[in-house]
DNA sequence: ACCTTCATGATACAGACGTATCATGAAGGT
DNA sequence: ACCTTCATGATACGTCTGTATCATGAAGGT
Protein backbone atom coordinates (compact mmCIF):
# COMPACT_ATOMS: atom_id res chain seq x y z
CA UNK A 1 0.00 0.00 0.00
CA UNK A 2 1.16 3.30 -0.94
CA UNK A 3 1.13 6.51 1.53
CA UNK A 4 -1.64 6.78 3.18
CA UNK A 5 -2.74 10.49 5.06
CA UNK A 6 -5.54 10.44 8.24
CA UNK A 7 -8.57 11.22 5.81
CA UNK A 8 -10.40 11.87 9.09
CA UNK A 9 -8.60 14.40 9.73
CA UNK A 10 -8.51 16.08 6.31
CA UNK A 11 -12.10 15.86 6.02
CA UNK A 12 -12.25 17.51 9.48
CA UNK A 13 -9.70 20.20 7.78
CA UNK A 14 -11.82 20.78 4.58
CA UNK A 15 -15.11 21.52 6.75
CA UNK A 16 -13.41 23.97 9.17
CA UNK A 17 -12.38 25.93 6.21
CA UNK A 18 -16.23 25.65 4.84
CA UNK A 19 -17.40 27.14 8.18
CA UNK A 20 -14.55 29.78 8.33
CA UNK A 21 -15.86 30.99 4.74
CA UNK A 22 -19.25 30.98 5.53
CA UNK A 23 -18.82 32.33 8.60
CA UNK A 24 -17.08 35.48 6.82
CA UNK A 25 -18.69 35.56 3.99
CA UNK A 26 -22.24 34.00 4.29
CA UNK A 27 -23.09 30.68 3.20
CA UNK A 28 -24.04 31.32 -0.06
CA UNK A 29 -20.51 32.08 -0.74
CA UNK A 30 -19.46 28.94 -0.24
CA UNK A 31 -18.10 26.72 -3.37
CA UNK A 32 -16.10 24.05 -3.85
CA UNK A 33 -13.22 26.80 -4.95
CA UNK A 34 -13.89 29.06 -2.38
CA UNK A 35 -13.52 26.54 0.32
CA UNK A 36 -10.53 25.07 -0.96
CA UNK A 37 -9.07 27.80 -1.10
CA UNK A 38 -10.16 28.51 2.63
CA UNK A 39 -8.24 25.59 3.53
CA UNK A 40 -4.93 25.86 1.24
CA UNK A 41 -5.62 22.83 -1.13
CA UNK A 42 -6.42 22.75 -4.56
CA UNK A 43 -10.30 22.50 -5.93
CA UNK A 44 -9.41 18.49 -7.09
CA UNK A 45 -8.72 17.75 -2.82
CA UNK A 46 -11.92 18.74 -1.80
CA UNK A 47 -13.64 16.75 -4.98
CA UNK A 48 -11.13 13.94 -3.42
CA UNK A 49 -12.25 13.98 -0.12
CA UNK A 50 -16.20 14.81 -0.91
CA UNK A 51 -16.97 14.10 -3.72
CA UNK A 52 -20.23 16.50 -4.09
CA UNK A 53 -21.11 19.87 -2.69
CA UNK A 54 -24.09 17.97 -1.38
CA UNK A 55 -21.65 15.76 0.99
CA UNK A 56 -19.58 18.48 1.64
CA UNK A 57 -22.10 20.76 3.17
CA UNK A 58 -23.54 17.76 4.84
CA UNK A 59 -20.03 16.47 6.49
CA UNK A 60 -19.46 20.25 7.40
CA UNK A 61 -22.60 20.19 8.98
CA UNK A 62 -22.09 17.14 10.85
CA UNK A 63 -18.68 18.46 11.83
CA UNK A 64 -20.78 21.82 13.49
CA UNK A 65 -23.10 20.34 15.55
CA UNK A 66 -21.04 17.71 16.84
CA UNK A 67 -18.40 20.76 17.88
CA UNK A 68 -21.49 22.79 19.36
CA UNK A 69 -22.73 19.32 21.68
CA UNK A 70 -18.65 19.05 22.69
CA UNK A 71 -18.86 23.11 23.59
CA UNK A 72 -21.97 22.70 25.76
CA UNK A 73 -21.04 19.60 27.43
CA UNK A 74 -17.50 21.16 28.37
CA UNK A 75 -19.61 24.07 29.45
CA UNK A 76 -21.64 22.02 31.60
CA UNK A 77 -18.71 20.06 33.31
CA UNK A 78 -17.19 23.09 33.84
CA UNK A 79 -19.77 23.99 36.85
CA UNK A 80 -19.44 22.84 40.74
CA UNK A 81 -20.94 19.18 40.74
CA UNK A 82 -23.54 18.94 41.40
CA UNK A 83 -24.70 22.06 40.34
CA UNK A 84 -28.07 23.14 40.70
CA UNK A 85 -30.96 23.44 37.81
CA UNK A 86 -30.96 26.88 37.93
CA UNK A 87 -27.05 26.61 37.03
CA UNK A 88 -27.38 25.26 34.80
CA UNK A 89 -30.24 26.61 33.04
CA UNK A 90 -28.10 30.11 32.96
CA UNK A 91 -25.10 28.13 31.57
CA UNK A 92 -27.53 27.30 28.61
CA UNK A 93 -28.58 31.01 28.22
CA UNK A 94 -24.71 31.94 28.43
CA UNK A 95 -23.68 29.22 25.71
CA UNK A 96 -26.82 30.50 23.36
CA UNK A 97 -26.27 33.94 23.18
CA UNK A 98 -24.08 34.40 20.75
CA UNK A 99 -21.01 36.39 22.18
CA UNK A 100 -18.29 35.08 21.02
CA UNK A 101 -16.78 34.06 17.22
CA UNK A 102 -17.39 30.44 17.94
CA UNK A 103 -21.19 30.72 18.80
CA UNK A 104 -21.71 33.73 16.66
CA UNK A 105 -20.65 30.95 13.47
CA UNK A 106 -22.70 28.28 15.22
CA UNK A 107 -25.55 30.54 15.42
CA UNK A 108 -24.82 32.15 11.82
CA UNK A 109 -24.36 28.62 10.09
CA UNK A 110 -27.38 27.01 11.67
CA UNK A 111 -30.27 29.56 10.80
CA UNK A 112 -28.59 29.45 7.20
CA UNK A 113 -28.61 25.78 6.89
CA UNK A 114 -32.54 25.80 8.64
CA UNK A 115 -33.52 28.51 6.01
CA UNK A 116 -32.78 26.38 3.57
CA UNK A 117 -34.12 23.26 4.99
CA UNK A 118 -37.29 25.69 4.84
CA UNK A 119 -37.58 25.09 1.36
CA UNK A 120 -35.82 22.09 0.95
CA UNK A 121 -38.20 18.60 2.19
CA UNK A 122 -34.64 16.87 1.82
CA UNK A 123 -32.69 19.25 3.98
CA UNK A 124 -35.36 19.28 6.73
CA UNK A 125 -34.14 15.48 7.56
CA UNK A 126 -30.98 16.16 8.74
CA UNK A 127 -30.04 17.89 12.31
CA UNK A 128 -31.43 20.89 11.84
CA UNK A 129 -33.84 18.81 13.58
CA UNK A 130 -32.46 16.21 15.46
CA UNK A 131 -30.14 18.60 16.77
CA UNK A 132 -32.39 21.37 18.62
CA UNK A 133 -34.40 18.26 19.25
CA UNK A 134 -32.09 16.46 21.32
CA UNK A 135 -31.30 19.84 23.10
CA UNK A 136 -34.78 20.68 23.83
CA UNK A 137 -35.25 17.05 25.49
CA UNK A 138 -32.17 17.99 27.46
CA UNK A 139 -33.64 21.27 28.71
CA UNK A 140 -37.58 19.47 29.34
CA UNK A 141 -35.02 16.87 31.13
CA UNK A 142 -33.72 19.84 33.36
CA UNK A 143 -36.71 21.45 33.66
CA UNK A 144 -38.15 18.48 35.35
CA UNK A 145 -35.33 18.23 37.75
CA UNK A 146 -35.94 21.78 38.40
CA UNK A 147 -39.80 20.78 39.31
CA UNK A 148 -38.59 18.05 41.07
CA UNK A 149 -36.20 19.76 43.55
CA UNK A 150 -38.82 22.80 43.78
CA UNK A 151 -37.18 25.37 42.03
CA UNK A 152 -39.53 25.30 39.26
CA UNK A 153 -43.47 26.12 39.99
CA UNK A 154 -44.90 22.59 40.37
CA UNK A 155 -47.86 23.99 37.99
CA UNK A 156 -45.11 24.34 34.57
CA UNK A 157 -45.14 22.32 31.72
CA UNK A 158 -41.30 21.30 31.38
CA UNK A 159 -41.81 20.45 27.82
CA UNK A 160 -43.62 23.58 27.06
CA UNK A 161 -41.04 25.50 29.01
CA UNK A 162 -38.66 24.12 27.13
CA UNK A 163 -39.82 25.11 23.60
CA UNK A 164 -40.41 28.26 24.51
CA UNK A 165 -37.15 28.39 25.74
CA UNK A 166 -35.54 27.08 23.09
CA UNK A 167 -37.65 29.19 20.74
CA UNK A 168 -36.53 32.25 22.47
CA UNK A 169 -32.47 31.72 22.37
CA UNK A 170 -33.02 31.16 18.96
CA UNK A 171 -34.94 34.20 18.23
CA UNK A 172 -32.60 36.59 20.52
CA UNK A 173 -29.86 35.08 18.61
CA UNK A 174 -30.97 36.03 15.62
CA UNK A 175 -31.70 39.55 16.77
CA UNK A 176 -27.99 40.04 18.17
CA UNK A 177 -26.35 38.73 14.73
CA UNK A 178 -28.37 41.10 12.40
CA UNK A 179 -27.28 43.75 15.08
CA UNK A 180 -30.41 44.47 16.24
CA UNK A 181 -29.20 43.83 19.77
CA UNK A 182 -26.61 43.48 21.50
CA UNK A 183 -25.29 40.76 23.20
CA UNK A 184 -25.45 41.71 26.70
CA UNK A 185 -28.99 43.01 26.23
CA UNK A 186 -29.56 39.96 24.99
CA UNK A 187 -28.48 37.62 27.57
CA UNK A 188 -30.38 39.91 29.97
CA UNK A 189 -33.32 39.43 28.38
CA UNK A 190 -32.66 35.39 28.42
CA UNK A 191 -31.74 35.48 31.76
CA UNK A 192 -34.75 37.64 33.00
CA UNK A 193 -36.47 34.78 31.34
CA UNK A 194 -35.21 32.11 32.52
CA UNK A 195 -35.64 33.73 36.62
CA UNK A 196 -39.52 34.76 35.76
CA UNK A 197 -40.08 30.64 34.63
CA UNK A 198 -37.95 29.51 37.97
CA UNK A 199 -39.58 32.02 40.07
CA UNK A 200 -42.66 32.84 38.78
CA UNK A 201 -43.49 36.57 39.51
CA UNK A 202 -44.81 37.86 43.72
CA UNK A 203 -48.57 37.78 43.93
CA UNK A 204 -49.61 41.41 43.38
CA UNK B 1 -45.94 61.08 -25.32
CA UNK B 2 -46.11 57.40 -26.47
CA UNK B 3 -48.40 55.03 -24.64
CA UNK B 4 -47.75 54.62 -21.10
CA UNK B 5 -48.07 51.87 -18.41
CA UNK B 6 -48.80 52.01 -14.80
CA UNK B 7 -45.04 52.13 -13.58
CA UNK B 8 -45.81 51.03 -10.12
CA UNK B 9 -48.09 48.14 -10.73
CA UNK B 10 -45.65 46.38 -13.02
CA UNK B 11 -42.83 46.90 -10.33
CA UNK B 12 -45.51 45.32 -7.99
CA UNK B 13 -46.42 42.24 -9.96
CA UNK B 14 -42.38 41.26 -10.56
CA UNK B 15 -42.15 41.91 -6.90
CA UNK B 16 -44.93 39.44 -6.37
CA UNK B 17 -43.64 36.94 -8.65
CA UNK B 18 -40.53 36.92 -6.88
CA UNK B 19 -41.77 36.57 -3.46
CA UNK B 20 -43.75 33.30 -5.09
CA UNK B 21 -40.53 31.76 -6.39
CA UNK B 22 -38.62 32.69 -3.39
CA UNK B 23 -41.56 31.19 -1.69
CA UNK B 24 -41.58 27.95 -3.18
CA UNK B 25 -37.81 27.42 -4.10
CA UNK B 26 -36.37 29.74 -1.58
CA UNK B 27 -34.53 32.67 -1.62
CA UNK B 28 -31.42 31.11 -3.50
CA UNK B 29 -33.49 30.10 -6.82
CA UNK B 30 -34.24 33.45 -7.25
CA UNK B 31 -33.05 34.88 -10.14
CA UNK B 32 -33.57 37.59 -13.21
CA UNK B 33 -34.84 34.80 -15.16
CA UNK B 34 -36.98 33.00 -12.42
CA UNK B 35 -38.47 35.64 -11.62
CA UNK B 36 -39.60 36.83 -15.00
CA UNK B 37 -40.53 33.68 -16.02
CA UNK B 38 -42.95 33.27 -12.91
CA UNK B 39 -44.16 37.24 -13.82
CA UNK B 40 -45.12 35.84 -17.41
CA UNK B 41 -42.43 38.35 -18.66
CA UNK B 42 -39.36 38.82 -20.63
CA UNK B 43 -35.89 39.22 -18.67
CA UNK B 44 -35.35 42.29 -20.49
CA UNK B 45 -38.57 43.54 -18.55
CA UNK B 46 -37.50 42.39 -15.12
CA UNK B 47 -34.19 44.37 -15.93
CA UNK B 48 -36.18 47.31 -17.13
CA UNK B 49 -38.30 47.98 -14.59
CA UNK B 50 -34.94 47.01 -12.24
CA UNK B 51 -31.88 48.09 -13.42
CA UNK B 52 -30.01 45.79 -11.56
CA UNK B 53 -30.53 42.15 -9.29
CA UNK B 54 -30.04 44.27 -5.90
CA UNK B 55 -32.71 47.33 -7.08
CA UNK B 56 -35.15 44.04 -7.55
CA UNK B 57 -34.67 42.88 -4.02
CA UNK B 58 -34.62 45.92 -1.94
CA UNK B 59 -38.03 46.64 -3.89
CA UNK B 60 -39.37 43.61 -2.76
CA UNK B 61 -38.01 43.60 0.65
CA UNK B 62 -39.88 46.63 1.14
CA UNK B 63 -43.27 45.87 -0.61
CA UNK B 64 -43.14 42.33 1.30
CA UNK B 65 -43.41 44.64 4.71
CA UNK B 66 -45.45 46.93 3.35
CA UNK B 67 -47.89 44.35 2.73
CA UNK B 68 -46.97 42.77 5.75
CA UNK B 69 -47.03 45.90 7.76
CA UNK B 70 -50.81 46.34 6.01
CA UNK B 71 -51.82 43.19 7.01
CA UNK B 72 -50.92 43.50 10.56
CA UNK B 73 -53.22 46.62 10.67
CA UNK B 74 -56.27 44.83 9.09
CA UNK B 75 -55.87 42.49 11.69
CA UNK B 76 -56.05 44.86 14.54
CA UNK B 77 -58.91 46.93 12.92
CA UNK B 78 -60.76 43.87 12.64
CA UNK B 79 -60.78 43.52 16.37
CA UNK B 80 -64.12 45.31 17.64
CA UNK B 81 -63.34 48.43 19.24
CA UNK B 82 -62.07 49.26 21.67
CA UNK B 83 -60.61 46.05 22.19
CA UNK B 84 -58.37 45.73 25.67
CA UNK B 85 -54.59 45.30 25.33
CA UNK B 86 -54.57 41.79 25.87
CA UNK B 87 -57.05 41.03 22.44
CA UNK B 88 -54.35 42.86 20.91
CA UNK B 89 -50.98 41.08 21.90
CA UNK B 90 -53.40 37.92 21.49
CA UNK B 91 -53.91 39.16 17.79
CA UNK B 92 -50.15 39.78 17.26
CA UNK B 93 -49.58 36.29 18.30
CA UNK B 94 -52.37 34.86 15.97
CA UNK B 95 -50.53 37.14 13.05
CA UNK B 96 -46.66 35.97 14.08
CA UNK B 97 -47.09 32.22 13.57
CA UNK B 98 -47.21 31.48 10.12
CA UNK B 99 -49.96 29.01 9.72
CA UNK B 100 -51.61 29.88 6.50
CA UNK B 101 -49.56 30.77 3.25
CA UNK B 102 -49.14 34.72 3.26
CA UNK B 103 -48.11 34.60 6.50
CA UNK B 104 -45.53 31.59 6.07
CA UNK B 105 -43.77 33.14 3.16
CA UNK B 106 -43.34 36.33 4.90
CA UNK B 107 -41.79 34.72 7.77
CA UNK B 108 -39.33 32.49 5.30
CA UNK B 109 -38.53 35.74 3.25
CA UNK B 110 -37.53 37.85 6.64
CA UNK B 111 -35.57 35.06 7.51
CA UNK B 112 -33.77 34.49 4.58
CA UNK B 113 -33.03 38.30 4.33
CA UNK B 114 -32.05 38.47 7.52
CA UNK B 115 -29.46 35.77 7.14
CA UNK B 116 -28.34 37.75 4.41
CA UNK B 117 -27.55 41.00 6.30
CA UNK B 118 -25.46 38.60 9.20
CA UNK B 119 -22.40 38.59 6.62
CA UNK B 120 -23.76 42.04 4.42
CA UNK B 121 -23.09 45.35 6.52
CA UNK B 122 -24.99 47.12 3.80
CA UNK B 123 -27.66 44.80 3.71
CA UNK B 124 -27.85 45.14 7.38
CA UNK B 125 -29.21 48.87 6.96
CA UNK B 126 -32.28 47.86 5.32
CA UNK B 127 -35.48 47.11 6.90
CA UNK B 128 -34.63 43.68 8.91
CA UNK B 129 -33.91 46.35 11.60
CA UNK B 130 -36.15 49.45 10.84
CA UNK B 131 -39.77 46.81 10.46
CA UNK B 132 -39.15 44.74 13.20
CA UNK B 133 -38.13 47.81 15.30
CA UNK B 134 -41.19 49.55 14.66
CA UNK B 135 -43.02 46.51 15.57
CA UNK B 136 -41.40 46.06 18.89
CA UNK B 137 -41.79 49.98 20.03
CA UNK B 138 -45.56 49.28 19.20
CA UNK B 139 -45.35 46.32 21.06
CA UNK B 140 -44.00 48.06 23.85
CA UNK B 141 -46.53 50.82 23.65
CA UNK B 142 -49.10 48.42 24.30
CA UNK B 143 -47.58 46.74 26.79
CA UNK B 144 -47.41 50.06 28.72
CA UNK B 145 -51.17 50.89 28.00
CA UNK B 146 -51.51 47.29 29.29
CA UNK B 147 -49.58 48.30 32.30
CA UNK B 148 -51.63 51.66 32.92
CA UNK B 149 -54.94 49.58 32.72
CA UNK B 150 -53.64 46.74 35.11
CA UNK B 151 -53.41 43.97 33.22
CA UNK B 152 -49.82 43.71 33.03
CA UNK B 153 -48.16 43.66 36.44
CA UNK B 154 -46.50 47.41 37.65
CA UNK B 155 -42.75 45.92 37.84
CA UNK B 156 -42.76 44.75 34.71
CA UNK B 157 -40.91 46.68 31.90
CA UNK B 158 -42.72 47.08 28.45
CA UNK B 159 -39.28 47.48 26.73
CA UNK B 160 -38.15 43.93 27.90
CA UNK B 161 -41.00 42.30 27.49
CA UNK B 162 -41.41 43.53 23.88
CA UNK B 163 -38.37 42.56 22.75
CA UNK B 164 -38.78 39.63 24.88
CA UNK B 165 -42.23 38.80 22.99
CA UNK B 166 -40.84 39.31 19.29
CA UNK B 167 -37.73 37.28 19.69
CA UNK B 168 -40.05 34.52 21.09
CA UNK B 169 -42.34 34.79 18.20
CA UNK B 170 -39.35 34.49 15.76
CA UNK B 171 -37.94 31.49 17.15
CA UNK B 172 -41.46 29.90 17.56
CA UNK B 173 -41.90 30.93 13.49
CA UNK B 174 -38.53 29.20 12.28
CA UNK B 175 -39.42 26.15 14.30
CA UNK B 176 -42.41 26.24 12.22
CA UNK B 177 -41.20 26.38 9.10
CA UNK B 178 -38.81 23.61 9.70
CA UNK B 179 -41.54 21.04 10.38
CA UNK B 180 -40.28 21.15 14.10
CA UNK B 181 -43.31 22.45 15.49
CA UNK B 182 -47.11 22.93 14.50
CA UNK B 183 -48.85 25.89 13.61
CA UNK B 184 -50.62 24.62 16.47
CA UNK B 185 -48.06 24.20 18.92
CA UNK B 186 -46.60 27.34 18.36
CA UNK B 187 -49.34 29.35 18.79
CA UNK B 188 -50.15 27.90 22.22
CA UNK B 189 -46.51 28.10 23.18
CA UNK B 190 -47.23 31.93 22.26
CA UNK B 191 -50.36 31.90 23.83
CA UNK B 192 -49.36 30.56 26.75
CA UNK B 193 -46.55 33.29 27.04
CA UNK B 194 -48.53 36.55 27.11
CA UNK B 195 -50.77 35.05 29.54
CA UNK B 196 -48.09 34.46 31.95
CA UNK B 197 -46.63 37.73 30.87
CA UNK B 198 -49.74 39.54 31.71
CA UNK B 199 -50.85 37.89 34.37
CA UNK B 200 -47.93 36.66 36.43
CA UNK B 201 -48.00 32.97 37.88
CA UNK B 202 -50.01 32.70 40.63
CA UNK B 203 -47.80 32.36 44.16
CA UNK B 204 -47.40 29.28 45.76
C1' DA C 1 13.09 -3.88 -9.45
C1' DC C 2 8.41 -3.54 -10.45
C1' DC C 3 3.69 -2.94 -10.21
C1' DT C 4 -0.47 -1.72 -7.94
C1' DT C 5 -2.84 1.64 -5.39
C1' DC C 6 -3.30 6.12 -3.01
C1' DA C 7 -3.08 11.00 -3.31
C1' DT C 8 -2.82 15.11 -5.82
C1' DG C 9 -2.34 18.42 -9.80
C1' DA C 10 -3.97 20.64 -14.16
C1' DT C 11 -7.45 21.48 -17.05
C1' DA C 12 -11.76 21.02 -19.56
C1' DC C 13 -16.87 21.21 -20.08
C1' DA C 14 -21.54 22.51 -19.98
C1' DG C 15 -24.77 25.28 -17.85
C1' DA C 16 -26.51 29.32 -15.29
C1' DC C 17 -26.09 33.91 -13.93
C1' DG C 18 -25.95 39.19 -14.07
C1' DT C 19 -25.51 42.57 -17.24
C1' DA C 20 -25.07 44.94 -21.71
C1' DT C 21 -26.27 45.82 -26.57
C1' DC C 22 -28.93 46.21 -30.58
C1' DA C 23 -33.26 46.35 -32.66
C1' DT C 24 -38.19 47.35 -33.11
C1' DG C 25 -43.20 48.05 -32.34
C1' DA C 26 -46.42 51.68 -30.55
C1' DA C 27 -48.34 55.95 -29.61
C1' DG C 28 -48.93 60.76 -28.98
C1' DG C 29 -47.23 65.86 -30.01
C1' DT C 30 -46.31 68.82 -33.94
C1' DA D 1 -47.35 62.54 -41.96
C1' DC D 2 -43.46 62.43 -39.14
C1' DC D 3 -40.53 62.15 -35.37
C1' DT D 4 -39.43 61.62 -30.66
C1' DT D 5 -39.89 58.82 -26.74
C1' DC D 6 -41.62 54.78 -24.16
C1' DA D 7 -41.83 49.90 -23.82
C1' DT D 8 -40.34 45.50 -25.11
C1' DG D 9 -37.94 41.60 -27.64
C1' DA D 10 -33.78 38.92 -29.01
C1' DT D 11 -29.40 37.86 -28.15
C1' DA D 12 -24.56 38.17 -26.82
C1' DC D 13 -20.62 38.44 -23.33
C1' DG D 14 -17.81 37.35 -19.58
C1' DT D 15 -17.67 35.06 -15.27
C1' DC D 16 -18.53 31.61 -11.96
C1' DT D 17 -20.16 27.07 -10.65
C1' DG D 18 -20.28 21.92 -10.07
C1' DT D 19 -18.41 18.10 -12.04
C1' DA D 20 -15.53 15.15 -15.02
C1' DT D 21 -11.19 13.72 -17.20
C1' DC D 22 -6.48 12.94 -17.80
C1' DA D 23 -2.05 12.79 -15.94
C1' DT D 24 1.53 12.02 -12.45
C1' DG D 25 4.25 11.68 -8.12
C1' DA D 26 4.85 8.53 -4.05
C1' DA D 27 5.13 4.51 -1.46
C1' DG D 28 4.76 -0.12 0.02
C1' DG D 29 3.98 -5.42 -1.18
C1' DT D 30 6.01 -8.99 -4.04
Amino acid sequence: MPRTVDHRQRRAGICDALVRTAARDGLHAVTMRSVAAEAGVSLRLVQYYFATKGGLMHAALLHLEEHSHRRWNERLAALPSPAPARARLHAFVAEAVPDDEESRVFHLLWTSFAVLAMTDPALAEQPFVSGPERLERQLADLLEEARTDGSLPADRDPALEATRLLALTHGLGTDVLTGRLTPDRARAVAEYHVDRVLDGQPAP
